[in-house]
DNA sequence: ATTATATTTGCAACAAAGTTGCATTTAAAA
DNA sequence: TTTTAAATGCAACTTTGTTGCAAATATAAT
């Protein structure tokens, strides 16, 4: 499905950063940060621009964003786009990478007793298979 | 064990801040974020001194953060005081409490092949028993 | 108890991120 | 092609993160 088609399907205009942000995420099989998603737009879109489409495809569940802590965050394709809806998310800290572990699923503990339960966030945080290989030094 | 043994201890200096923010985690038996926190000490701080003293009391283990967003951080006495190094944490949707889930494990999911784990963290996020008993209008 | 020393504090300053209002531009509907 | 509702860019401002430095202070040494 092209980024035209899942604009339009959520009724939102067909705008050029939107489209850009949907493909960088599309080409890109792991979550991006704000910065790495800007740097590989065409054009240049204005901060706010970029923060009130980030905004409006969140809320339409098209992206989803990782906060990996309050300085580290990233943003992946959202579950109106076939991703599960609640998955863990790996955060490797030797190359920074994000990514959604999709074909997992969060395993909710027991919560004490009368709380209801409604989302869950599960981080990984460790060393991911490219910089385990590639010995460099701390 | 005081606030005062609890630095001595971990040879940090026993300032005012400092005892005071461990104090007032000590009292509290959930999460607190640095303007509650600041609300309930006696004295006055400067920002930056809190600033530093979340960061030194953090690096030495005595309290530990919790992220639930970018936007929303609290904090909780650490494993350096008999805390489990890694639980889940609860966060309630209506007070926006933030409480330890100390007693659970987290499930960590199997990861990819060749990567490594480190640490995990968990936060579920729902409605408290205090405020579910409390039917108030959203 | 007094002095010396290494830390900590408060202030100022700045960086980065989040957020809003508004006039201009633009996508889509008519 | 015109109309109109929505999106953009800019300016401005808030909040949070961060650092340097001089003054204050907790602890160690005397």
């Amino acid at each position: 499905m092209s980024a035209f088609d899942i604009l339009s399907r959520h009724k939102l205009k067909r705008t050029a950063c939107r489209e850009g942000i949907i493909n960088t995420l599309i080409d890109a099989s792991i979550a991006l940060s704000e910065d790495e998603i800007k740097s590989k737009l065409a054009a240049h879109f204005d901060r706010t621009t970029l923060y009130r489409s980030f905004k409006t495809l969140e809320e339409k569940r098209i992206i989803h964003k990782v906060v990996v802590d309050n300085l580290m965050i990233k943003y992946a394709l959202g579950d109106a786009l076939s991703k599960k809806a609640e998955h863990p998310h790996f955060y490797c800290k030797r190359c920074e990478m994000v990514q959604c572990l999709d074909s997992t699923d969060i395993e909710v503990p027991r919560l004490p007793h009368g709380y209801a339960f409604s989302e869950a966030e599960l981080i990984i945080k460790g060393v991911c298979v490219n910089c385990k290989s590639t010995h460099y030094n701390e």
